[in-house]
DNA sequence: AATCCGGGGTA
DNA sequence: TACCCAGGATT
């Protein structure tokens, strides 16, 4: 038997054979060019490019990524741009994509390729993965769609479409089965043009091969298909049980200006109201929760007196009118915008002091 | 190997 | 609500 070919057969032929993975990736060509989706980062190979929309696609959905892409690419056009940027242009450029580690990585990217690489992306896969925020799939990707080399990627679509494929009973979110899964991908691969192939999988895994309720009658592979009940796959490990926060921060308000802080630890970099290290023992002005990964943040906000002297470290007094331009998370800046925005109600209507938006 | 990192979309 | 998404870094 192929060594290629290893997980990888015709459901109805005895053993897997080259001209299996042959057949299969004709299949495939074939409907992509019928139904591949036109996405703006494949008509260019500039490393570039590539390399900012694979890092805005990281855990993140094409429809989210798309309108992010253009407006960065028009802001930041190069490596030269983007390393010349601040980290606050950055990151306020990134605001609401999430992950904002990504954008860090990114800038620092940037200014690695400027200041150690020539202002050019090297061609060595080695010294890309030393990149930051680059890793198996990311190199792989650069490889295949910027040099056109004939470099396997394995990502949430093709993981999902590879484990039915072969009928995985592995979960997939483990070292053996990302290993299975990543030895199928270099086994289908082509020997030429594997942008394309890549790009195939990818989209028969996005509109096909999708979770939940594959459309399998539609599938142009499926007869190379070993699943036997493909909307079981592929099989992940238990999730953890939700965890529950609950943070203080503060709301300081001066004439036209609001205090803020820029954040340590979660959303690094990004100003956010600033924390209270304890509750204060009333209601709080203002409430709201948001979901993350595993968790459910309550954030209790607390209206309070303006502190004599300068701001702590770290803190800033920001007019209204500044706060557009900054980078904020997108769950301080919808408090802070209700906040303002209730205050100027109370301001016009002259009603009793601080009327708490907790109902 | 386990855990962390946000947010938008969808069943 | 729970799950999903062009993953990577840290411990």
């Amino acid at each position: 038997m192929p060594v290629e070919a290893k997980h990888f057969s015709a459901k109805s032929g005895p053993a897997a054979t080259r001209s299996d993975a042959a057949e299969f990736r004709a299949a495939l060509r074939r409907w992509f060019r019928a139904h591949g989706r036109d996405l703006p980062w494949r008509k260019t190979t500039d490393p570039y490019a590539i390399l900012v929309s694979e890092f805005m696609l990281q855990q993140t959905q094409v429809a989210t990524v798309l309108p992010y892409y253009s407006e960065w690419i028009r802001r930041f056009p190069d490596f030269a741009s983007l390393a010349a940027a601040t980290e606050s242009e950055v990151l306020h450029a990134w605001q609401g994509l999430g992950y904002y580690a990504r954008a860090r990585n990114l800038h620092a990217a940037a200014k690695a390729v400027v200041h150690q690489h020539g202002g050019k992306l090297p061609r060595n896969a080695h010294a890309i993965r030393q990149l930051p925020g680059v890793g198996r799939y990311t190199a792989n990707a650069i490889a295949a769609f910027a040099f056109g080399d004939s470099a396997p990627i394995v990502e949430a679509n093709i993981s999902r479409l590879l484990a039915r494929l072969i009928n995985l009973r592995e979960p997939i979110d483990t070292v053996a089965g990302q290993a299975a899964l990543w030895e199928t991908a270099a086994s289908l691969l082509p020997s030429r043009d594997a942008a394309a192939h890549n790009s195939a999988l990818m989209d028969l895994g996005a509109t096909v091969c999708i979770s939940r309720r594959p459309r399998c009658p539609t599938c142009p592979v499926q007869k190379f298909c070993q699943a036997a009940d493909p909307a079981a796959l592929p099989i992940k490990k238990a999730r953890l049980g939700l965890k529950l926060l609950t943070e203080a921060h503060a709301f300081r308000r001066r004439k036209e200006s609001v205090l803020l802080e820029k954040s340590e630890n979660r959303w690094r970099g990004m100003w956010i109201l600033p924390r209270l290290a304890q509750a204060p023992g009333r209601q709080p002005f203002y409430r709201s929760s948001f979901p993350f990964t595993n968790h459910r943040i309550t954030l209790n906000i607390f209206a309070c007196a303006e502190d004599p002297g300068p701001p702590a470290e770290r803190q800033r007094w920001f007019s209204l009118t500044a706060l557009e331009s900054l980078p904020m998370p997108s769950p301080h800046r919808r408090a802070l915008r209700q906040m303002l925005a209730a205050e100027e109600a109370h301001s016009f209507a002259k009603q009793r002091p601080h009327p708490s938006l907790i109902r």
